[in-house]
DNA sequence: AAAACCGGTTTT
DNA sequence: AAAACCGGTTTT
């Protein structure tokens, strides 16, 4: 709650030299951590990388002891909120007790992933769920690649929550400018089932076949209601096939494994149905920050329990957000391009009106004689064989949006189709409502924008 | 040598029903066809698809008969000037006795293809070498894939001749705008080292691994000296792989084989450690014009001898260049972009003069103290890191041009590197004369237009 | 759904 | 240079 102390994490850094994490940290870490099912050294490289890339590294700081980056890191491993988080895919067989879990997922299948509260001491949270890149490398570059792909995958999203399935989630929260997250509101427990689209391959160097897929990991970070406060973070490593392709690899992890001894045998992980997410240290948390300059600092609870004469360590240190105008200003320009909207109900002079308004003035005469219903029936490939592939994106996206708050820098899923797909299957769901009006709390923009700092540099 | 009889054979097959050759040609061709190697389905098809695409195509002329198609096509088969062609290349061990041989070659490998006149009784020869799509299917759509591929790998070229490693030849001719040709002037029997840099694989739909490759043809067709008409035809098909590709490929071959049975291995085609390139009648050749509307005509020498009361069947039909004004517009066009040039002697501010008079004006400034030695000692590379890589190849492809002869068509080869790279070897070689001066008949040019229309619709 | 194929890539 | 790996694709 306490805003007074902002220690800024970069100060404690620049403290630091590298080489000495590179060295002798990772040994100090393993112990410690290795319960915890993390690939240490993938840590301490990250962070020793990020050191070296921010400016104001200095060298001649070598003298500082490194006892200060090791108390932090460990004392906040420690819970202070019980949270659990659980993939529903096993793992794989192929990798060792000393490496991270692996698990498998088939490109837009839906997988379900539990969040659970084991205390009852506080109220509702909001949890956002991000696919990252596994790798520091990867990391650095995520900008560009989601850009890339972005290009290469137009209207598409990195991830997706396949709404029907889901259950136990109060509010649903997609920004379309933020196409590897989603935010969820949701109390004592709930199920999301998520699909990524993104696949692994299309990330390596060549993008044919032959090359290793570059792993993802999907990361859960809850927030206080209002989302000030960062409570707790979990993650596992993923990677993604094309449809089928997770089976396959499964098969032949097992068929790889069972041809070796029993003594080599013994030194890899027992296969697991479920992922259990595992604790990221809130501090780790802050890697994502450093990988991307312009997204500098986030909020932070329950703070590492580090000596006060350290840089870092105020006791209850939080970090207040800094560059958010740039944000708003952005996505609420996005917001006037889908305003007003076309309905169900709309006359063929309605629909011409609406195209002129939305700057689809170009296409008024080919759906001059389209009712609203006419245009609402066009299936989104319809509509790209007719505007083309941007224009007919942008027009299914614009008629999709059911209502729009201006000034809010969130937007609805598209819950038309979903929603239609559940009934049709006759499933039953607990409150899934979608969140399609009100208004939010300027804490609830903090919350998203905290959101959008760990994702993108310009939104 | 008879020019009087322009029977254009495109009249011939608009008067063919197309269903008739798929459903009874296939069968007539066959057994005269078969023992040419050649895979008599592939051109049928070709043809019957080439006729649906033709504008003129009528389908009330079914009353004709196919005799005339079934003569003409045999009747070309049997050789007037004996010449031979040869790949020194294995072929697969997986191709059955009916089907076409395949073989593989690894990318930018040079491989030796002989060229061999078996008669006394004629001058010197030109041969155009080409690498063609094997399959209709992408014939229909090579100069899309020509124009993508070209943008993948700007400055390279499909196919090259290893001009150090060739002998016999006594001039070789590489036109900038036909990047899967080059034309070879030789008397007796030559050697050229051919080296492909497309790979199979860089044509299938998804550009994945998993999926069989694109095959190619390397076809050979020889012209009288002036190149005015057309006396040989040979090809054979190829697979590219990627480095080491192909002796993996022979590799798997051979253990698919070794597990068969005898009686089914008996079906298969014994390899072969050459690859002779199986004579292709002069009017299938013709087929490759049909799959370009621009390219329709080119000349003939020993034409069919059909009846002559059919349409095409003229005794001596000749079919003269039609749309040759285009061509020699656009190609002199590219001329005039790299008409002076720098050499090893200019001063820095001729260099300068020459930039700004080549549309370098941009880059005057940073190579305003460069010599013409120092400019022409830059690599490619080097160039396209100071220019970028646009600026930079075209750049480099403006240096290496060392003599441009206004008005003609052709562009000489980049000898220089090549020729360096020889006599750090000092392997010796025969005449290799590559022409780099003095000025063409314009029967030299009839022949390299022929050349352009057979594969490209706008140079 | 499982198995085989395919060819680029990496390791030995 | 040869063998194993990799994961998308195609076949069964």
């Amino acid at each position: 709650m306490s805003n007074e102390h902002n220690a800024n994490l970069l100060s404690l850094f620049s403290s630091i030299k590298a080489d000495e994490i590179n060295d002798g940290l990772a040994d100090t870490f393993e112990g410690s951590l290795q319960g915890l099912g993390f690939d240490v050294n993938n840590y301490t490289y990250n962070m020793s990388d990020a050191l070296h890339a921010l400016p104001k590294f200095k060298d001649e700081d070598e003298n500082d002891t490194i006892e200060h980056a090791s108390t932090l890191i460990i004392s906040t491993a420690e819970e202070k909120i019980p949270l659990d988080y659980l993939l529903v895919a096993a793992t794989s067989a192929a990798t060792k007790e000393t490496e991270e879990t692996l698990t498998y997922l088939n490109q837009a299948q839906s997988y379900e992933l539990k969040l659970a509260r084991k205390d009852n001491g506080i109220g509702p949270l909001q949890s956002i769920v991000r696919v990252l890149f596994h790798e520091r490398r990867m990391q650095y570059s995520e900008k560009e690649q989601l850009e890339s792909w972005k290009n290469d995958h137009p209207g598409r999203r990195f991830m997706d929550v396949d709404v029907p399935l889901s259950f136990g989630i109060t509010d649903i929260v997609v920004h379309p400018d933020v196409l590897n997250a989603v935010t969820v509101h949701w109390s004592e427990k709930c199920s999301l089932f998520i699909k990524v689209h993104c696949i692994s391959t299309e990330f390596t160097q060549r993008k044919h076949g032959g090359e290793k897929g570059v792993p993802f990991r999907i990361q859960v970070e809850t927030y206080t209601e209002n989302g000030e406060k960062i409570l707790h973070c979990a993650a596992c490593q993923i990677k993604v096939f094309k449809p089928k392709g997770a089976d396959r690899k499964h098969k032949t992890d097992r068929e790889k494994i069972e041809k070796k001894p029993e003594s080599e045998r013994a030194k890899y992980r027992p296969v697991s149905n479920v992922t259990k997410l595992v604790d990221v240290p809130l501090e780790v948390v802050q890697h994502y920050l450093i990988m991307n300059p312009k997204t500098v600092n986030f909020e932070l609870e329950n703070p590492p329990d580090t000596p006060s004469n350290t840089p870092i360590a105020s006791p209850s240190g939080t970090v207040k957000c800094l560059t958010t105008t740039n944000v708003t200003t952005t996505a609420s320009t996005t917001i006037k391009t889908i305003s007003s909207n076309v309905s169900a109900n709309s006359t063929s002079a309605e629909v011409v009106d609406w195209l002129n308004n939305n700057r689809f003035s170009s296409y008024s005469r080919v759906f001059e004689n389209f009712s609203g219903s006419d245009l609402l029936r066009l299936t989104r490939d319809e509509l790209i064989q007719i505007c083309g592939l941007a224009d007919g994106i942008r027009l299914d996206n614009a008629l999709q949006v059911k209502n729009v708050r201006p000034r809010l820098t969130l937007f609805v899923c598209q819950e038309t189709r979903s929603s239609r797909r559940a009934s049709e299957k006759g499933e039953e769901h607990t409150i899934t409502r979608v969140r399609s009006e009100g208004s939010l709390s300027s804490a609830d923009e903090d919350t998203l924008l905290t959101s959008l700092k760990f994702n993108t540099t310009k939104v």
